[in-house]
DNA sequence: GTCATCATGTAAGCCGTTACATGATTGC
DNA sequence: GCAATCATGTAACGGCTTACATGATGAC
């Protein structure tokens, strides 16, 4: 899951453990306190099976900086600020700088559509995240498959309608109404996946 | 965690593992899936460090059926009967049966309060689906815990309001809008323990 | 010169999972 | 006799956390 995270991360920008942390925190709110003892053991891992390279921050950095402009993601922007902000003067130890490879972009959309077996709720919101970097019909079956997955829970949920007291019912009620409200939630984002595929049909986006 | 649920079923009436099992999958929608490799050893380590004691499920069982009516809970009188229905010939292998003793009943409301670090939703989830077996203003203490660390999470996630783009953004928005929910879940909990405890002040409850 | 921050890493441990091994009892 | 269910346990592993160790850089 943490792999996942990395991926998405580099896939838009190259960056190193410390700055991938602090991204983590800042806009993803799932996976807030992921901590370095779980970050730099995923990057080696990522890059002994070659899915991540790490440029070891020589020079000025040609890669991140220049090209800033077209890449449309403001995020990625702020991040340069941010690693320039302190770094008129270059170098700062040793400061590997990790880059995605072809191997890990594969990698990433695999993870992404649902390879993995992870069920949970952090897991599917971090896939629905990077969903931008889905094929379309990849993004709706992702939902879809929630959606299946969480009527199901909400059915079992209800069928454990016995007895109980106050405190317990009250929890298995607004976990219930919760799923409930996942639910339509996710029937709204499918709605605009077929309207964006269905338009997409007659007026070819750009 | 498992040890708080371990004790919260084994304080209304003694059980084996097995049927504990069975137990949480059923009526605690939370922690369903959890498996054999994870109880036994709870109730293991719970026994070595006395908070239960296993009675070797021999003779009739005389302290689970007989007293059945005064319990006051369903759900107890349930499993009994589900437990007896397949054992008129008595015995039935091993089965340990465990009974919660005086210091797993105070390591109960002690983990029920709040003592253990643990601060997602899961856990709390827990405590609260227990939190017949806490006193009041405890029970009071850890729904207004709650609510803190609810609204704290809330102002980081609104904080965190970068671009990102229309995935991200639903997932986050999403989310804030689930604590959002949860908080004014936990003041309605919050409003009828204070009417209780103000009722309770002028007409005791018996 | 010293403190905060940036930056990378290792080690130990917790808490849970899956998979495996074992065996009794009951129903057919 | 055989399969399903009941019942208990062990072993290996996974993923993440905390705490620790180290050191460079820049601000004051």
């Amino acid at each position: 899951m943490l792999d996942l995270a990395i991926l998405g991360l580099l896939e838009e920008h190259d960056l190193h453990g410390y700055e991938i942390r602090r991204q983590l925190r800042e806009h993803l709110g799932l996976l807030a306190n992921v901590s370095f003892g779980s970050i730099y053991p995923a990057l080696t891992r990522l890059e002994k099976c070659g899915a991540v390279v790490a440029t070891e921050g020589q020079g000025p950095e040609p890669a991140a900086a220049p090209a800033a402009p077209p890449t449309g993601s403001l995020s990625g922007e702020l991040a340069v600020l941010r690693a320039r902000r302190h770094s008129p003067a270059r170098g700062r130890r040793g400061r590997k700088v990790y880059r995605i490879t072809e191997a890990g972009r594969q990698l990433f959309v695999e993870l992404l559509a649902g390879g993995g077996t992870a069920d949970d709720a952090r897991s599917f919101g971090l896939r629905l995240a990077f969903a931008r970097h889905l094929a379309p019909q990849a993004r709706l079956a992702l939902l879809e498959r929630r959606r299946a997955l969480l009527v199901q829970r909400l059915g079992e949920a209800e069928e454990a309608r016995t007895d109980l007291d106050v405190y317990a019912r009250s929890v298995v009620q607004h976990t219930a109404d919760g799923i409930a409200r996942d639910i339509s939630w996710l029937d709204t984002l499918i709605a605009s996946e077929r309207d964006a595929l269905a338009t997409a049909g007659t007026e070819p986006v750009t």
